[in-house]
DNA sequence: CGCGTTTGACCCGCGC
DNA sequence: GCGCGGGTCAAACGCG
């Protein structure tokens, strides 16, 4: 071992880092550098044997001597250098040296262990509560739930909510802050009747706004995701879709020009709402909606409305190019279930060159497996699961984060029999196909700057009500 | 000076 | 009819 490692060996000793994510692994190093300790120690004294000791010799550990009184820190630094200079040193004293060594040794060791029981303690307390908050939340909204996924070798968060409730979070508590796991969801909701509209869509609105829902759990622990969720007004032609994004800025950065023209705090959520206009191109009817979440702050939730009358520019593409996957999704769906709105609008909120309102007949099952699986409880409502990689393409100003919560109540035992049928339906669709393609290569692209992409999972959920 | 933001006033729909 | 709440308007203001 060069006197190098050496070094480094004693510095990763001292390091004494709280953090969760390295903790077996720093343990399985302290065991190796304790290892490697001992090793050390049998070098020193073979080396003692070996040499004697000389007046120049007998100088510098006179010096050690001295060295050996100085503060903790500064031995800690001489340690390093005894053991780079050891097999040079030899002394009569070096055994009560080495006792002394020896003996800071054992009390560093008792230390970390401590320290180590410390860490163990709390992580067991944390998963319990972890646990425990999973349990509530499980019975508090999603007590009928269904989930249906399929994984794109990528282990689907609902698969493993499904699967194992909270078996992940027990079992790797570290592993939603470790994966930072991007979540992009897409809700889209159509209604035949401007009321029910209203009432659906703001009533789900404000319930997310007002709590942040099962997913935010990930949220709150650090995961980047994405919610957008998007409802169409067959009555008014208007999409809306909403965005919900962990994001420090005071708006997302998703690629238009936006004007703000007006601000206002709405019941049940302290946090002013604010109204901007796109100012991309004059007269163009889009406006959006920003305010944070209640519960937390760093979600910002943004909703979109209206159909943009101009080309977009590359980093709104990406953000249009899923919601339109989103829209046509609804209206495949419709048309296979005997839509009762025959012709629809166009459904980008964010670019009419971007709707392609054209399903086509199935004619090929091969992005099936790239969406998870789509459902619906029986109420209309339809919810596809999909699951790929890709970067957060919505970028905040300061960096970009995304977060989706599912809606309340989506799933029911009847889904099972629409999964597959509408899975290779929608998958059929090669404009969905590109869209979304394009959505995720469009985020790679906006979300360049953003942290961590490259370790980012993602978890879609394409969410639909059916106007039946 | 032009553009964007702020903020109070106003409008409108809805429920009682 | 009245109050409430969401959404919009527009004058005032700030900034480059």
């Amino acid at each position: 071992m060069s006197s190098e490692e050496k070094r480094e060996v004693r510095i990763m000793h001292i390091d004494l880092s709280l953090e969760p994510a390295g903790d077996e692994e720093r343990a399985l190093e302290v065991g190796r550098e304790d290892g490697d300790r001992q090793q050390e120690e049998k070098e020193k004294e073979e080396g003692e044997d070996k040499q004697e000791s000389s007046n120049h010799e007998k100088d510098e550990e006179e010096e050690k001597d001295q060295s050996r009184e100085k503060p903790i820190k500064d031995e800690v630094s001489s340690l390093a250098q005894d053991t780079v200079f050891l097999p040079s040193v030899t002394s009569a004293k070096m055994p009560l040296q080495l006792c002394m060594l020896q003996a800071e040794m054992n009390r560093m060791k008792e230390e970390n262990k401590q320290l180590k029981n410390v860490i163990d303690r709390t992580w067991k307390d944390y998963r319990e509560l972890q646990k425990q908050f999973a349990g509530i939340q499980q019975q508090d909204r999603y007590p009928k739930e269904r989930q249906d996924s399929i994984s794109l070798g990528e282990e689907s968060l609902l698969e493993r909510k499904k699967a194992g409730e909270s078996k992940e979070i027990k079992e790797q508590p570290s592993m939603v802050a470790d994966d930072k796991e991007l979540g992009l969801s897409l809700s889209l909701q159509t209604y035949s009747d401007p009321h029910e509209r209203e009432d659906a869509s703001f009533e789900e609105k404000g319930k997310r706004l007002r709590s942040c829902q099962p997913f935010d759990a990930k949220l709150q622990t650090g995961e980047l995701s994405m919610t957008t969720s998007q409802s169409i007004n067959p009555a008014n032609r208007k999409t809306r879709v909403s965005v919900r994004a962990r994001c420090q800025g005071p708006t997302m950065n998703d690629g238009c020009q936006w004007r703000k023209y007006g601000q206002k705090v709405a019941k049940g959520n302290p946090c002013p709402r604010a109204y901007y206009r796109c100012t991309v191109a004059p007269g163009c009817p889009v406006r959006k909606q920003v305010q944070r979440c209640l519960e937390d702050m760093s979600i910002l939730i943004t909703t979109y409305e209206g159909t943009h009358n101009h080309p977009l520019p590359v980093g709104a593409t990406a953000l249009a190019s899923t919601a339109t996957a989103a829209a046509n999704f609804t209206l495949l769906n419709e048309t296979n279930s005997s839509s009762s709105i025959p012709n629809h609008p166009p459904l980008s909120y964010l670019s009419p060159y971007l709707a392609s309102p054209s399903p086509r007949p199935p004619t090929s099952n091969s992005f099936a497996s790239f969406f998870g699986a789509a459902s619906s409880n029986g109420h209309g409502q339809q919810q596809l699961s999909l699951l790929g990689p890709m970067s957060p393409w919505a970028v905040c100003s300061s960096n970009s984060a995304t977060s989706w919560l599912p809606s309340k109540g989506i799933w029911n035992s009847e889904a099972g029999k629409y999964s597959a049928e509408k899975a290779s339906a929608i998958a059929a669709d090669p404009k969905l196909t590109v869209t979304v393609a394009a959505a995720i290569s469009g985020a790679t692209l906006a979300g360049k700057d953003a942290e961590s992409s490259s370790r980012v999972r993602n978890h879609w959920v394409l969410e639909t009500a059916s106007p039946h």
